[in-house]
DNA sequence: TTGATTTGCGGTATCGTTACCGCACTGGTA
DNA sequence: TACCAGTGCGGTAACGATACCGCAAATCAA
């Protein structure tokens, strides 16, 4: 016998199906005596109530579908965990399903999840609209788009779906600061050269913004700070122009839009001779693991990806109810680590002169500063 | 209206349910001509059927269930890829758990898995034996563990659940051998504190019996080459008597057991002016992605993660069919980059002498010797 | 032409659970 | 005694899909 059904734990308390249910819900009229007794049945039984049965009554299947690229990749699965953690406490299930960015997969999976009929779903848009994502919006499903803002959709417009991410302005403007205050007059930003990402094209945006909010730091050698080289992985050829590049140019600074990109870059720097935070000073986008635990220890510009979790699914339960909800810029923000230092030949940085010891792992948190969020004078 | 069901199809079809269904699983015997209306009406309305309905009556849900401490640590991420791909390959849907090494939180998942009546799990068993697992276990659900043998239960055995999971010999046999071939004799492993896991135990065990095959390297010295310091993360006066252990006690190359506290002392022995490859050789377990991307990239024992997700899957499909199922090691690999050099003060490593630059994740695989699994002569 | 077989399809029980209806019994009031 | 409200519980119809039974019509053999 394999699973004990409401049936079973009838029979063995004598009663009948509707008071095991009701002794299950606490629901409708029953006596103290007879529910106590149902609940000594179904411990002894292990019994446990089917859920698809209960969610084909009740029109909800308490399941919420997650749709991410990869979760190989530290920062998605930060994001999943967050998502899931978050929906666990409002007695919510998670579906992660990993799309791999190919078109049929998200296909496949997007049936899936029609077929569990779920409550809700939390998406990370592709680049390219996706008709698998389209077809979940005209089921009338709640959909929350996270992390990255979708392009508009071939009908015109990304239609009332809300988004969370991150305004990289916050962030970018701490960092900008800091490395100004430390005597930096030519930073660089390295951006991948996958142009048609919304994300990287809005950061790139934003650091040339904050970046003439400082006018000694706009001389023309640095007015296009965006390099865009054959950025694959793990050429040895491109790290070695990069590294060139930022000579020739002068740059003390640099600001990673991929954390991925940082950390091939590093090895090449220091293979270099560069001592990073001294010779070089280096901010990478996303809080990765990993660069607290690195020497130097990685100044970043952090997503907050925990918070992202708890508001994508605050919102997708507003949806839920049927109330509506709005888009949500969450701030990023900067955290200076040992990667960043005062700029060589400079006076300024007397709070940390060259040479002097950081503790590993130390931590200054820079609060990106609060504003508006998008609307510049 | 939110959902279509099949009586809508129906309705619109003008044919009863259960041609709809007929149409659907391609069973029974139904027109060609009725079949393509079916199929057409289906498609108007964007029909996907319920599979919670379909999964009651069958008695299959189509659901398995995995069970890991962490999707954020990247390792099991890897595994939950592989593991999910691999399911979805038999068009079964993954329901990732992470249960955070927290019994409570365990407790609720599994209950949420049994109320879904999954066809099976595998799970990465804790250290200390599970109630919950325990529970899948009396339902008489197929399980499968991966990754980590645990401990006998408390009713004096684990049963007969299959364990998947990685043999250190074969890595750690090619790995030793390289670093004697460079020229080294002072091989120091580097443990976690948590000797109560058995996966480290295992490793240390293994690491001295395959050191003592070479006579040259089982002097007095190294004939405990365990330090097990106070490991807790992030501890600069812990990483600080690590590097003067080494030094004390001349050695030319560590392991390390846990990928972690590689990537933490890398930075204390750069910051202390060791050269890794060149001053200080170094391997590490378990192939993260940035080990390849660092300067030096870093040499490890990997533990083909996407074999083990395979093959547990392989494992628990024959459990689903009530087929036996064996236990299965699979290989560990070593994978030789850059961190590890001759010996310092040694005419080895002709091969590749101090100063050779080599290329950036450039790979040299030496495979683990093929062999008998367990059974030593 | 008759009987047997095959083909195509509809009706219905069933999976496990909940919501609703309604019955029997208790106890209080007129 | 008759009436009524309230309590505790059982019976049953859904939810959406499938498997089985069985009925017509078509096809075939004798």
């Amino acid at each position: 016998m394999a699973y004990a059904t409401i049936r079973d734990v009838a029979r063995r308390a004598g009663v009948s199906v509707s008071t095991v249910s009701r002794a299950l819900n606490d629901s409708g009229r029953i006596s103290q005596e007879t529910r106590d007794r149902v609940r000594q049945v179904i411990e002894e039984l292990q019994y446990v109530p089917d859920s698809r049965a209960r969610s084909m009554h009740s029109l909800h299947s308490q399941a919420v579908g997650l749709l991410i690229p990869d979760i190989r990749n530290s920062y998605f699965a930060d994001l999943a965990y967050s998502v899931q953690h978050e929906l666990l406490r409002h007695d919510l299930q998670t579906l992660i399903c990993t799309a791999d960015d190919r078109p049929d997969q998200e296909r496949t999976l997007v049936g899936n999840l029609l077929g569990q009929h779920i409550d809700g779903a939390i998406v990370v848009p592709s680049p390219s609209p996706s008709p698998a994502v389209d077809r979940l919006l005209r089921q009338g499903i709640p959909v929350v788009y996270i992390d990255r803002t979708p392009s508009a959709g071939p009908d015109g417009q990304t239609g009332r779906v809300p988004v969370v991410d991150a305004d990289p302005r916050s962030g970018l403007r701490s960092a900008i600061a800091d490395l100004h205050a430390q005597g930096h007059r030519r930073v660089t930003l390295i951006t991948g050269s996958l142009e048609d990402s919304d994300t990287l094209r809005e950061r790139r945006r934003v650091f040339e913004r904050e970046l003439s909010r400082f006018p000694d730091m706009s001389d023309p050698q640095t007015q296009d700070p965006g390099i865009r080289l054959g950025w694959e992985p793990g050429s040895t050829a491109r790290n070695a122009r990069l590294a060139a590049v930022l000579k020739e140019r002068g740059t003390t600074a640099v600001v990673f839009s991929r954390s991925q990109d940082a950390i091939e870059a590093l090895g090449t720097f220091q293979g270099a001779g560069w001592v990073i935070g001294r010779d070089l000073s280096l901010v990478s986008f996303d809080d990765l693991p990993i660069f607290s635990l690195l020497t130097p220890s990685i100044s970043v510009i952090s997503q907050q990806v925990d918070r992202m979790g708890a508001v994508s699914v605050a919102t997708l339960l507003r949806l839920m109810k049927g109330e509506e909800a709005r888009s949500l810029r969450l701030e990023t923000r900067y955290i200076r680590r040992q990667s960043v230092g005062p700029s060589p030949g400079s006076a300024a940085g007397v709070t940390a002169p060259p040479g002097t010891p950081v503790l590993p792992n130390g931590r200054r948190v820079c609060k990106g500063q609060p504003g508006g969020t998008g609307n510049d004078p």
